[in-house]
DNA sequence: TCGCAATCATTAACATGTTAAATATATTGC
DNA sequence: GCAATATATTTAACATGTTAATGATTGCGA
């Protein structure tokens, strides 16, 4: 009978970790915002791509719809982002960054990508280019 | 001005993702014993470890206490764990898994083995130590 | 030995993760 | 053009994540 590894080496726990250590520093940037990590994503991918369905938004901020939907009510209502209709297909929904909302983005975009480049430092830049190379083969595993 | 990583690149995200798909087969399998993948972990720690005190059993894991507080006092309704009493310092309770936890170990311990093998051979056994290894030089940043 | 600081754990409050059910609109087939 | 199906999103319900506040117990020092 197979063996389970041993927990030292679980990658979901390794998993877990990481991004626990990772997200520290940025969390704590954050709060002073007063913004969760999960409410930076959705600014920052809406920076970078535009307006967005909740689907699409979803599929780049690494979020699933149900949370999505609370996370953007709240947002909305903080007047970060803004929610406008599809002219032809009613089921559709498209959300974007508002000039608050970019205010925020442009407020902490200077230390998040310092803390992003220490981190690549500190691991050493052929490791971290390893890693996220790595990290994206597991997304196409089925 | 330093400029953001494309979320396309970004640690953060790409470190819930894996997370994500890596836990996708766990939880199919988990959901046959009615046991979310953390509550599995609080299991597989202790099943590994022997009776733990809570913040040992939190650091193996990977839970904050106040998220295992929780955790074990709904597994102990089930049966599935146990808490003791420290005999000289009342401030101390040992946890350890129950028969009934351990049958749960048993039954599942296989399939876990081979889904940890499928991903460890789909992405290569020398990719798979080695994003362990960083994953692991991650812990340690600060 | 009394009280105070330190440690460990739990509780509280709110945000998010997760799955299933419900809703709303579009599209397709007849 | 209407019913059945498909698609997109939201709600609902419960579990967990996260930070701050509270509680309980020990150990130490006056």
């Amino acid at each position: 009978m197979k063996q389970l590894p041993s927990t030292q080496r679980s990658l979901p726990i390794a998993l877990i970790r990481a991004r626990e250590n990772v997200m520290t520093p940025i969390r704590q940037m954050l709060s002073e915002s007063g913004l969760t990590e999960q409410q930076w994503r959705v600014l920052r991918v809406l920076d970078e791509h535009g307006a967005l369905e909740p689907s699409q938004l979803a599929k780049h901020a690494a979020l699933l719809l149900p949370s999505q939907t609370r996370i953007v009510q709240s947002m909305a209502q903080k007047g970060l982002v803004e929610r406008r209709e599809h002219r032809n297909d009613r089921r559709r929904t498209v959300i974007e960054i508002t000039h608050a909302g970019q205010a925020i983005i442009n407020d902490n975009a200077a230390k998040a990508a310092e803390i992003a480049t220490q981190i690549r430092d500190k691991l050493g830049p052929r490791r971290f280019e390893t890693l996220l190379d790595i990290l994206d083969d597991l997304r196409d595993l089925e």
